[in-house]
DNA sequence: TACTTATTGCCATACACATTGTAGTTTACT
DNA sequence: AGTAAACTACAATGTGTATGGCAATAAGTA
């Protein structure tokens, strides 16, 4: 009863962050290296722990990466999840503010939940590895929930007479696909702030061409 | 010299389409696996041929895993390339031709070249580890080739008046995003052939509203 | 049939790593 | 200061697995 909150399971007296630390420190080993790769020694490095310490706050190494997507999963939706929030609510120049959405979805989101998203990769990799309901679970807290957020705002745009969307729940989907800054040459090049730009307003265009009226 | 086009190294003495054999059992392991997941034993198994053997066609397991994806990529990208001259060559019906085209590009290809498309994910949560070097000819003969072979077609129509595409690198991009039949649900629910067809015309649908006129 | 070469089975090495046990040490709270 | 809980270092166990070495065998060729 000292601080109660963080820490659903066992060992919490008080002295421990450590569950957070461990929280992050595997979720950057794992992003890099991806579950098989990565080992305990990794982590416990990474995280400033013993890995005594890791097997007292998570049974398993399977367990650990559950919950380490869980974890991510929550932060980088919820994020995502503002910002579609800030930029879709009170909408004035739809396809400006489409474009802002768009950077500010992209850019920093990529920036700072960049382990994040290594992490997805990881994930859809080891899916066939993974107890599927750890996968729905995931699913819904993270990238359904995001969509679904998107959708609803679509559909009070297309009630506002903005746009003219039959599916909410495909056109959120076609607006992620069209603002990704998908493949190009994967690592190595920095895609320019200009170049980012120009993909989502050339997204968003085609976006707009086809739910506009 | 006895029918040399095969094998680009070492043995080929004649009795060897055991690098065929090898090559097609290390897809499927890599492909359901992933690269560390994977032991050579599995792949011997797979392939129907000792380790040893496997030693003596690929220096390495590293070296394997670069051939097999070089060859899968070529394979898939030559599949997918075969299908977007097959119905992107003579258009009549723009909309109709793209949707007919869309379909032959996202169901049949997953369901022959599943394989492939799951060694993609692996690739793309493998890349931090593959040399830099293996992903450029991977993205060279796999995905930009495919994207460049769209792009000429897109380009093509938009010369004939059909469509209205300022950068067909782009066009290729956002069509092969939008025909994409992404995410939903993940494994287990096996996506109707309706609900592929819809979503297929949906995405044309989209496409076409921003790149006609 | 004799010869070359690929293939195989089996062994051996060597390492990496998950997981557990134990005993000592630190920390927070009273 | 004293106590209980959490943490750490360390060792030990067991397993999986990449990779190399041989000698025996099979297969294709002359």
């Amino acid at each position: 009863m000292t601080r109660g909150d963080t820490a659903p399971t066992r060992p919490r007296g008080g002295l421990a962050d450590k569950r957070r630390a461990i929280l992050a420190g595997a979720l950057t080993v794992f992003a890099r290296d991806g579950y098989t790769r990565t080992s305990l020694d990794a982590i416990s490095a990474a995280a400033g722990v013993s890995t005594r310490t890791i097997y007292n706050h998570f049974t398993d190494k399977a367990r650990l990466f559950q919950a380490v997507i869980q974890e991510s999963a929550t932060r980088a939706a919820d994020a995502q999840i503002a910002i579609i929030d800030r930029h879709l609510t009170k909408v004035v120049d739809l396809e400006a503010d489409l474009v802002e959405f768009g950077l500010a979805f992209t850019a920093p989101t990529a920036a700072e939940h960049a382990e994040h998203f290594a992490l997805v990769h990881q994930i859809n990799a080891e899916a066939g590895h993974i107890p599927q309901p750890a996968i729905d679970a995931w699913q819904e807290t993270g990238p359904l929930r995001v969509r679904r957020a998107l959708a609803a705002h679509l559909g009070r745009l297309t009630e506002r007479g903005l746009l003219e969307v039959a599916d909410p729940d495909r056109a959120a989907v076609h607006l992620l696909l069209l603002i990704s800054v998908a493949d190009p040459s994967y690592r190595g090049a920095v895609p320019t702030r200009e170049a980012i730009s120009e993909t989502v307003a050339a997204g968003v265009r085609v976006f707009l061409r086809g739910y506009l009226r």
